[in-house]
DNA sequence: ATGAAAGCGCTAACAG
DNA sequence: CTGTTAGCGCTTTCAT
């Protein structure tokens, strides 16, 4: 494939009548070169289409500047705002990123996790997929003392620097919202408890509702995947439910908008009979019909604290201790869907 | 941050009393080993915790067996297909990929590509940026002979592989619906026109129009580009026209939505005063209110082609010629956006 | 079937 | 301010 030989820096060392040496030195921007030497350098390195070999440079240096970034799923406005903070931090410490999915499956995550290790990133930020239990595909960071950050989804118990939001908190404001507005059978969808975004936000559900002396069932949590297929018979099972919900708060937008259209398709209507908090804001929250009430936070944010944090750790700079978890600020979006209050007021 | 120093081949070599060679031929399963001491090298590698260094074995093979994909979004399932159809292909081939996103801008774009070039990827695979018009940082690729596949959004000239679908043809094909639907002023909902898949919807478009006599002004053809405010602006903007659009044809199912709920907001009926399609077949589609009829394409069929094209080059499989531009099919899903007819059928 | 030796391109002591 | 030198870990002729 190659075409003609790389240009290396011999060649313009040759060129010049000086030592390889020297070359590097003005590239990198090295204290104690002449200007004019530098500049000498850099014009030819331009002219001959001169450019630096990375393994040469990473195997020499036994480092790479790069950082994993594994995700567990990249069509969702928060991931990609996630992704875009850390690459402003990134790129601002001369770190380059890449990028790995685990579309949601364990396999795949520990897939990218071997790969990146083996691409010997210089530090690792990880959100966990849907069913991961396992961290053992973590284990070579951390023996290898490479700095992990996780982001929102973060495992339970495990060393590493964890970013994630007050979800226990998200959860209980958004269930007393629905309280307020006043439901009284509020049901709840979830996902795998053991992701810990899931499980705290359930805890402050069940809590908002003890708080105000509502009962609660296991019958009134329902676990699912948030998928469309899932979704669509998670509503139906809800519309048959004995005791008829009048609130509903879903741990995700999508599965929201979901159960929204179910419900106007079999006529109910949504808040009057059925009130319904998402969460995310993603864009669909805005798009669906009534909008929905869901919980933002902001996932640029979250993505340079954690993109901060691991460079930190990179350069010697230990925050950690009892400060090794970062809480950002969550915040509920009160919308259409959810308001009962208002919408008696403005009843025909 | 490195701990202990990493085991290398000379370790397992001396361990074992056998030269270093015989541990790389036996690691990479080279042919001449027996099997036996393959084994024993295998056996101890795991035991040893090895790992391969790939910078030392990059720099001394010149190849990274790493593909590059630069894509302009990856908020939307169709990005997310082309990427899980490449990496299918790509794994199954025992390459890599890097994912670089340009968030639309060319600046970024270009970041990307002379990262990506820097990286020594042995291939690119890319969609351009809305705002893409030079291709200057493609350059390099060109001239190293790397390589280069571009997808959907393809440059109007340059050599390279190109898999695309005929956006003529279905821009012509969703305007003719229309028109059967018995809309008289339809409008068209688009982007920069610098970008191939948006000029030829619109050619279509204009075609279809022509083929049925209908006329066609300028006025009729909306320039935006697609972001929530915009489609806010170009939907208001529709409402007032003089002669009031009784069909709407956009480039992008998220704009569409958005104007379909600008039109129900001022009391337009869709598609009752104004029938909509849309293009990309995104969730949103089935999400909005009516269901959006739209253009689908398969994103993983187009990931797949596009990464199979490039390995197949990387080979030296020479399929270019007349046949370096690869057209795919793509087909009108018709929902209740767009249906007129069946609706005067079913009107009260 | 295995070993010896050279070199991929770069950087960092150390020397001057 | 610049040059000399050694070596990062691996693969691959060329031998044996």
């Amino acid at each position: 494939m190659a075409e003609k030989r790389d240009i290396t820096i011999y060649d313009l060392a040759d060129k010049l009548n000086i030592s390889a040496a020297t070359v590097s030195r003005a590239l990198n921007n090295h204290q104690g070169i002449k200007e004019k030497t530098r500049k000498r350098i850099n014009d030819l390195a331009v002219e001959m289409g001169y450019r630096s070999n990375n393994f040469a440079s990473n195997l020499r240096r036994q480092k790479t500047n790069t950082i994993g970034v594994i995700v567990h799923e990249l069509n969702s406005t928060f991931i990609t705002s996630v992704l875009s903070g850390i690459e402003k931090v990134a790129t601002t410490a001369n770190y380059d990123i890449i990028i790995g999915h685990s579309a949601e499956s364990s396999i795949k995550e520990s897939a990218n996790a071997g790969n990146f290790f083996h691409k010997r990133v210089d530090g690792l930020i990880a959100s966990l997929a849907y069913d991961t239990e396992q961290l053992a595909h973590f284990d070579p960071y951390f023996n290898k003392k490479i700095p992990l950050v996780f982001f929102d989804r973060v495992p339970k118990n495990s060393s590493g620097i964890k970013v994630v939001i007050d979800n226990y908190k998200a959860g209980f404001e958004a269930t007393e919202h629905l309280i307020a507005q006043g439901c009284q059978h509020i049901y709840h969808i979830t996902a795998s408890l053991n992701r810990n975004v899931y499980a705290d936000r359930v805890e402050g559900y069940k809590d908002a509702l003890s708080k105000h002396g509502l009962a609660y069932s296991d019958d009134q949590l329902i676990i699912t995947d948030f998928g469309e297929a899932a979704s669509l018979e998670v509503a139906a099972k809800l519309i048959d439910k004995e005791i008829k919900p009048d609130g509903l708060f879903v741990s995700n937008d999508f599965c929201a908008a979901i159960c929204i259209q179910s419900f106007k398709d079999a006529g109910l209507r949504v808040p009057g009979d059925i009130a319904v908090v998402g969460f995310n804001n993603d864009v669909i929250s805005k798009i669906i019909e009534p909008k929905l009430t869901t919980v933002n936070y902001c996932g640029r944010e979250m993505g340079e604290v954690a993109a901060r944090s691991l460079i930190n750790s990179l350069n010697g700079i230990v925050t950690t201790g009892h400060t090794d978890t970062i809480t950002l600020k969550a915040e509920l979006i009160i919308r259409a869907s959810s308001q009962r209050i208002r919408l008696k007021n403005e009843a025909i």
